[in-house]
RNA sequence: GGCCCCGUCGUCUAGCGGCCUAGGACGCUGCCCUCUCAAGGCAGUAGCGCCGGUUCAAAUCCGGUCGGGGCUACCA
C-alpha cells in the first residue's frame, strides 16, 4: 500500500514555524516513499477560521516549495479538501454511530460537567467524563433533542484501553478511564475536530498521521472512532513541540512565529526548510547542511527525535548566510534587484543592473538576510547624503583624513586605466608616499564614497562607481573635513 | 489534581552496554588572513539533571526522584 500523508492545518491563524515543520516532515516522508502528500483544511471552527489565514497558509506552503499532490486548490478524488463543505457527510457518520451504539445524544450541561470535573480533581480520580450524568433514555423527549440543547458524544468502551505503536514514541497505552466521552457533534449540529479529522483520514486513505505531540493524548479517541467506522487506524507519529528560547512552548511572545515574518525578513525557503528539518530530525553523519533532495532521500521517519527543540534564530541566521553565499550571482541579482528598486523608488537602468552584477559576489559574501542587501549596495546607485555619525568621527576627524583624501583625489584623477588592479596600485602609492597605514589611509576614502566605515571592498567599489562619481564623492567629503 | 510525553555542551544534535579522556553544528573567546565588515583557516570554551540498582563494564538497561512540556473545550 502506498504512503498517503496529510497536513491539515486549521485556518485559525497564520502558518507558524511549528506547523511548517510538521508540513515539512509530512512532505519529506511522502516523497521519500514515493507516496502522496495531501493538504487539507480542517476548518470546522467557523468562529475563528478566516480566508485570510487560509490564504496565508497556502502562500507560505508554496513559498517553502512544499508542493502537495492532492488537496486544496490542486484537487484530487476527494472534492475540495475543505471540511466546511462536508458537513452533511459528518452528520451521516454521526447518526450512523448512534445507530450502532457508538455514540449518543448528550444533554449534560456545562455546569454539570464542571461539577463533575471539580469533584474528580478533589478526589484525585479521573476527570474524564464517562456519560454518567445523562438522563435515562426514556426521559429524553423529542423536544429536548430538537431544542438545540443536545450534542452527540462518542461512547468510550469502559473498561478498556487503547494501544498503538507511535512511529517516534514506541508503544503507547491509554486506559479508557482517562478518555472522555467526547463531543463529536455540537448542539448546532456541526462536527468537532475529532470527528471531521478522523472521518477525513479514513475517507482519504491516510496511512500515516504525522502531527504535533499536542494531539498525542487525543489519539485514543481517533483510533476508537476509526474502529467504530469499521476502518483500520493509520500509523501515528507524534512530533515533539517547538519551544522558545526560555524553554516554553513557542508563541508570539518569543517574537516572530509567523512564517511570513521570516520570509519578509529576508530568509530563504531553502534555509528555512533545512533548519526546520534539523529541529527534531537528524540526517546522520554529523551533517548540518542538507539539500531538499538529500533530505527526501534520507527521511524515512526513523531518525526523529523525541525531545522538544528550541527554535534558535542565531543558527537559522547563520544557515541563511550559507545559502545566500551558495547561490549563483545571477540568482542573487534577481533577488536583490526588486529590493533595491523598492528602496530607490525607481527602476534600475541597464548600466546599474550591470553594476549590481559586478557587485553581487562582494555583497553576497556579507549578507545573512536578503533585507540587508539594500544597505550594503545602495551607495552604488545613490551618493551618500549623510555620513554615518560614528564612522565620520572615527576616521574623518583624524589628521590623516585630509591627506588621504587629497592624495586619493590626485592619484585617481591621473588614472586612465580604471581597473581594480590599477586603482589598488594607485591608492597604495598614495599610502606609501604619505607613509600611511592601509587602515588610516583607506578608511577616509571608504567613508567618502560609501558613507560608512563598513562597505564592500574599496577598490572594487571605486571601480564600479566610475571615475567621475568617485572623484565627486571624494571632493564632497573633503569639503566637509577641516 | 489526573493521564501522557520528554531530560547529552547556552542551543540543535550524534551516541543504542566496552570504539566516549562523549563526536558534529550554531553561539561565544583567542589567533591567523586582511583596505573596513564579512567570509575563510586554526585553536579553545562548555554537557550525559540527581539518587539507587543491574553488569566485569552504563550517557546507553531498570527503578525512583527532580525538572520541563502536553492534554484535561460544544478550539484545533
Amino acid at each position: 500500500m502506498s504512503v498517503r500523508v496529510r497536513f491539515a492545518p486549521s485556518p485559525t491563524g497564520y502558518l507558524h514555524v511549528g506547523a511548517a515543520r510538521t508540513a515539512l516532515f509530512n512532505y519529506l516522508f511522502a516523497n521519500h516513499f514515493g507516496g502522496t502528500f495531501i493538504l487539507r483544511s480542517d476548518d470546522t471552527d467557523t468562529e475563528r477560521s478566516t480566508v485570510e489565514f487560509q490564504t496565508d497558509i497556502l502562500e507560505q506552503m508554496r513559498w517553502l516549495n512544499l508542493d502537495w499532490d492532492e488537496g486544496i486548490e490542486v484537487g484530487g478524488p476527494h472534492g475540495t479538501y475543505r471540511q466546511s463543505e462536508r458537513y452533511d457527510h459528518y452528520r451521516d457518520v454521526a447518526l450512523q454511530l448512534i445507530e450502532e451504539g457508538h455514540a449518543y445524544y448528550s444533554l449534560v450541561t456545562a455546569d454539570q460537567l464542571n461539577v463533575f470535573k471539580q469533584r474528580a480533581r478533589n478526589t484525585g480520580s479521573s476527570p474524564a467524563y464517562d456519560g454518567s450524568l445523562e438522563p435515562e433514555p426514556s426521559q429524553i423527549s423529542r423536544s429536548m433533542l430538537d431544542g438545540g440543547q443536545a450534542t452527540i458524544r462518542f461512547r468510550i468502551p469502559r473498561p478498556g484501553a487503547t494501544m498503538f505503536t507511535d512511529l517516534v514514541r514506541g508503544e503507547m497505552v491509554f486506559d479508557h478511564a482517562q478518555v472522555d466521552d467526547f463531543v463529536i457533534m455540537r448542539s448546532d449540529f456541526t462536527p468537532t475536530y475529532h470527528l471531521a479529522s478522523t472521518v477525513d483520514d479514513v475517507d482519504y486513505g491516510i496511512t500515516h498521521v504525522i502531527r504535533g505531540e499536542d494531539l498525542l493524548s487525543s489519539t485514543p479517541k481517533h483510533i476508537l472512532l476509526t474502529k467504530a467506522m469499521h476502518a483500520e487506524p493509520a500509523t501515528y507519529a507524534h512530533l515533539s513541540l517547538l519551544m522558545g528560547p526560555d524553554g516554553k512552548k513557542l508563541s508570539k511572545r518569543h517574537g516572530d512565529t509567523a512564517l511570513s515574518a521570516y520570509r519578509e525578513a529576508g530568509f530563504l525557503p531553502e534555509a528555512m526548510n533545512n533548519y526546520l528539518a534539523l529541529l527534531g530530525w537528524s540526517p546522520g553523519d554529523d551533517e548540518t547542511l542538507v539539500s531538499m533532495s538529500e533530505m527526501i532521500e534520507r527521511f524515512d521517519g526513523t531518525a526523529i527525535s523525541r525531545n522538544p527543540a528550541v527554535f534558535d534564530q542565531e543558527k537559522l541566521l547563520w544557515m541563511n548566510g550559507v545559502y545566500i553565499r551558495e547561490m549563483s550571482d545571477t540568482e542573487f541579482v534577481e533577488l536583490a534587484r526588486p529590493l533595491l528598486e523598492a528602496d530607490l523608488g525607481r527602476s534600475l537602468t541597464g548600466d546599474e543592473v550591470s553594476s549590481l552584477a559586478v557587485l553581487s559576489p562582494l555583497v553576497k559574501e556579507r549578507t545573512k538576510l536578503l533585507s540587508e542587501i539594500v544597505d550594503q549596495a545602495r551607495f552604488v546607485f545613490v551618493a551618500p547624503t549623510t555620513y554615518d555619525e560614528s564612522s565620520w568621527s572615527k576616521v574623518m576627524e583624524s589628521p590623516e583624513a585630509p591627506i588621504a583624501l587629497d592624495g586619493a583625489a590626485t592619484a585617481l584623477k591621473a588614472l586612465d586605466d580604471w581597473t581594480t588592479e590599477a586603482i589598488d596600485a594607485a591608492l597604495r602609492g598614495v599610502l606609501e608616499v604619505n607613509d600611511l597605514s592601509a587602515r588610516k589611509g583607506l578608511q577616509p576614502i571608504r567613508v567618502a564614497i560609501s558613507g560608512s566605515t563598513v562597505s564592500p571592498p574599496l577598490f572594487e567599489s571605486i571601480q564600479i562607481l566610475g571615475k567621475d562619481e568617485t572623484l565627486a564623492r571624494i571632493a564632497t567629503a573633503r569639503a566637509l573635513v577641516t
